[in-house]
DNA sequence: CGGTGGACCTGCTGGC
DNA sequence: TGCCAGCAGGTCCACC
């Protein structure tokens, strides 16, 4: 479900609420994530402040005292909510972080493929979840001839090289057809074949793209919320995702749905080349 | 090296 | 109603 919007509304929302408090008891209900929660790096976070919350590519960091990040990525069922300490447990509810504000951080997640780790602050870009992100297309650096040069030398689908988290973090199946209606570039197009002015447009759309979609509080397509239970509503700005058979908004021809490595794509035949 | 396809999980929907 | 196939917002790894 998340990506760069969804992740970054979580930490909007969050942010207000979680820095100053102080994080008491932490409870893993269940291990089983992508990676095995680790209990004995979780359990002594209890006692530090929360001093910051990032957001780096899909991932939400929640700085603490002595030098412990808190790192959660929500996978594609996750969910990290607000709720009063003594609420009873979620469905799915794997861990649960107390904080000194008698609020509870609650990390959901149906499908498990989700993460919370806890690493040094200082030791972050060094650890392998982050050694190898690509840059974050929100950056004043993220621009057509920083696109033009990540994707020299290859060949792949420009929609492929937009997910490739190794170079473009943050852009996941949603907002990569999104962009790419918008630019007008065709999902299949090879990255070796667009011209700079292309790559100028791309970076542009990727970039405003994902502000929309950040302004209307993410998309929610089932279960996304931010971190007080808010649903997003950039679903109904969605021009061609889920929308085969429709007519694109921009020349009427009907949306279509291919598959590439294995994902859905979409894209309208008319105006994307 | 680079790209694709499968694996990891649960739950929902649509067709028969 | 039940069953089964297909699909879902992410990421990693084996394989060609």
């Amino acid at each position: 479900m998340p990506e760069l919007p969804e992740v970054e509304v979580l930490r909007r929302s969050l942010e207000p609420h979680v820095v100053g408090r102080t994080i008491g008891r932490v409870e893993v209900h269940n291990r089983d994530l992508r990676e095995r929660v680790d209990r004995r790096r979780l359990a002594p976070c209890r006692g530090r402040q929360i001093l910051a919350a990032r957001r780096r590519a899909k991932y939400l960091l929640l700085d603490l005292t002595g030098d412990r990040t808190l790192i959660i990525h929500l996978g594609m069922s996750g969910r990290l909510t607000l709720v009063p300490a003594e609420a009873p447990r979620g469905t799915h509810e794997h861990v649960s972080i107390q904080l000194s504000s008698r609020q509870r951080l609650q990390f959901r997640d149906t499908r498990r493929f989700g993460l919370v780790l806890v690493r040094p602050t200082t030791d972050l870009e060094r650890d392998p979840h982050f050694a190898h992100l690509g840059v974050e297309p929100l950056e004043d650096s993220f621009d057509g001839r920083l696109l033009q040069s990540l994707a020299a030398g290859r060949r792949s689908p420009v929609k492929s090289f937009l997910m490739d988290g190794r170079q473009v973090v943050g852009v996941g199946n949603i907002y990569a057809s999104e962009a790419l209606h918008r630019a007008g570039i065709h999902p299949r197009r090879s990255v070796a074949r667009i011209s700079i002015d292309r790559w100028r447009l791309l970076a542009q759309t990727v970039r405003q793209t994902l502000l929309d979609a950040i302004s209307q509080g993410g998309t929610t397509l089932n279960d996304f919320a931010d971190g007080l239970g808010e649903a997003g509503y950039f679903r109904v700005s969605l021009t061609v995702y889920d929308r085969q058979g429709q007519p694109c908004p921009r020349c009427e021809r009907k949306i279509r749905r291919i598959v590439q490595s294995g994902r859905s794509t979409f894209y309208c035949p008319g105006c994307q080349h």
